[in-house]
DNA sequence: ATGAAAGCGCTAACAT
DNA sequence: ATGTTAGCGCTTTCAT
């Protein structure tokens, strides 16, 4: 494995000028830049990543730290996650994986002073993370996916969750409906102050007071047995419900085939549709979800970016910015029917 | 930030022995090695990763490289991943997830040469996969995820199609099934070398001739869309299937719509086994999936520990794994009906 | 525009 | 059992 010794010598150069002929910090004239590449070509140069780092105290190594619990990836972390590699290597930097418990204060702290990483993005944030001040006290530049209650000085990328939701309340209310049960992540989630859960639910709330009608909100595990349970409490608590608005992608699955199994028709008798989602999962569905499709790879490539933009000027501005999910129509959801209300499965039209 | 000069300072010894304190590469007697812990709390002392991997020539870095198409990832490879991030940060290894597009060689050969990676494991490997010799030429450790054609002095992890197959056709065999549709992953995949759609399928055709039977096989695009069509297709060269045995994850889902469009009931009419499925994606079935269940994230914590060994002491031994898929009945499959071959909707019980 | 040389913070001989 | 010291391969002042 040649060094830069080695290209210097054969170049008949000093070091420093291998050094400058590689990261361009000072000009270096046309002749012994030529000699210099060439140099490297005939040694099939590869400066080493490590010594680069501790000299420039740089690694361009990012983390990404996420808390990896037995259940794995959603196909829509999987998308930060993919953006977010795809992005940093582009750019010339490498992307370190890091589980981290979120309980794990101290294992963050080591992992924050080993200045192996020149900045983090943290995923799956809690409203009150304790994380975040471990990072600013290691002095590791951070962007968030998600947010924190108080955000006031630092960078994140997120999903809008209110335009997401008054989105998909608006298309459905457009339809004709007015009795729409909002399916939301665990009980568990909402007490833990899983964000996501708590904007959606109160996003769901003042768009259906916006239309003078009364929001209805459950809980569900996420799971399609969790969706299966949620909708029989739906009916329990609004019988004559018309549409589902699910923030669950598991759970929706087993409302789909609780609804059926409780005789009404997708979307015929209930439209149903799911808030961030993908495609992919949209269309494993029978009829195929309409949903409010997630930003996916977009919000893991905009964190980097953003992160990046840190890590070079350290005085960069903060950079915070919300996504919006896209409606995207398809077989699950309908126009309401007119005279079903309280009714199903009667056949006696107007 | 302290250093390990400021250790040695405040605990009054040398900077090899609080540097043989840490890693106990010699011995050092309790009373010195208890000054040096307590100079270290004191400083909140973390050796410094790269000036450490310069040093040492040993990053504990690993790498894991996948392509990344827009395609994202499938819940089986996120569990490879998810596993392997999990294992390599419990040995205190870090992870870098690498993008690597299979063409890109010199990609690849520079990353290899920037001595950043003390090993590799190497994923959605092709039978015939260049990016294996690059790797070798540049002396750095590898595992695979999947296999190659030839895999005589190569480490490797990889599910076992072919019991998988089997486990999957004697299942229903022993339910009476004998008219089994094998639906594949698609053409390109299977011309292109794709090794678990080449295994499963000469598995398939093994297994069935075992029972006598002649092997049907169908290849789909990887969507909801490409189950439907595959399954037109079936019923075109086998009406008279009893059940359908799925390799293709996501095709399996257009598949029992198709089935349901078709007026077939699942399981009654038409079993359905899909195969390396987790039970996430099984449950959002309505009926839920009968699996061969992937061993998920055991694959990637078994690639990261045989890479491990490779890489800590070097001449070891070749690991070579095949992890079965498991048998997970649940409600897409049952007994044939006698009478009904050919005849479904039909009802005269015998 | 180029060179010389002092580190970056650690490991691992080579001493004793 | 502990100390001394020469690197690891680069970046970056400080000279010229």
């Amino acid at each position: 494995m040649a060094t830069m010794q080695d290209v210097a010598r054969l170049a008949r150069v000093s070091v420093s000028t291998v050094s400058y002929a590689l990261t361009g910090a000072r000009p270096i004239s046309q002749a012994t830049r030529e000699k210099v590449l060439a140099a490297m070509a005939e040694l099939d140069y590869q400066p080493n990543a490590l010594a680069r780092g501790l000299a420039s105290r740089r690694s361009r190594i990012l983390g990404l730290l996420l808390p990896l619990d037995e259940r794995g990836l959603g196909a829509t972390e999987s998308a930060f996650v993919t953006g977010a590699a795809a992005t940093a290597s582009a750019a010339g930097y490498h992307l370190v994986l890091s589980p981290v418990d979120a309980g794990d204060l101290d294992g963050l702290r080591r992992l924050a002073s080993q200045r192996m990483l020149d900045g983090v993005v943290l995923m799956e944030v809690q409203v009150d993370d304790p994380r975040v001040g471990v990072l600013r006290e290691a002095r590791v530049p951070v962007v968030l996916i998600g947010r924190t209650g108080d955000t006031a000085d630092l960078s994140y990328v997120d999903i809008d969750f209110d335009r997401t939701v008054r989105d998909a309340v608006a298309h459905l209310v457009d339809l004709g409906h007015r009795r729409i049960v909002h399916v939301n992540h665990s009980a568990a989630a909402l007490a833990g102050g899983y964000g996501p859960a708590l904007r959606s639910r109160d996003a769901f709330a003042a768009a259906m007071t916006g239309y003078g009608v009364t929001p209805v909100m459950i809980p569900a595990e996420e799971s399609a047995a969790g969706g299966r349970h949620a909708l029989t409490t739906a009916f329990g608590r609004a019988p004559d419900l018309t549409a589902v608005l699910a923030m669950n992608e598991s759970a929706v699955f087993g409302i789909l085939g609780e609804l059926t199994a409780h005789g009404r028709t997708v979307p015929d008798d209930v439209s149903v549709v799911s808030m961030v989602t993908s495609p992919q999962v949209a269309e494993l569905a029978t009829p195929a979800l309409t949903t409010m499709t997630s930003p996916g790879t977009a919000v893991g490539r905009i964190a980097i970016e953003a992160l990046l933009r840190h890590v070079r000027d350290d005085g960069t501005a903060l950079h915070q910015e919300l996504l919006p999910c896209t409606l995207e129509v398809r077989g699950s959801s309908g126009p309401v029917r007119r005279q079903a209300v309280g009714a199903p499965r009667t056949e006696h039209p107007s």
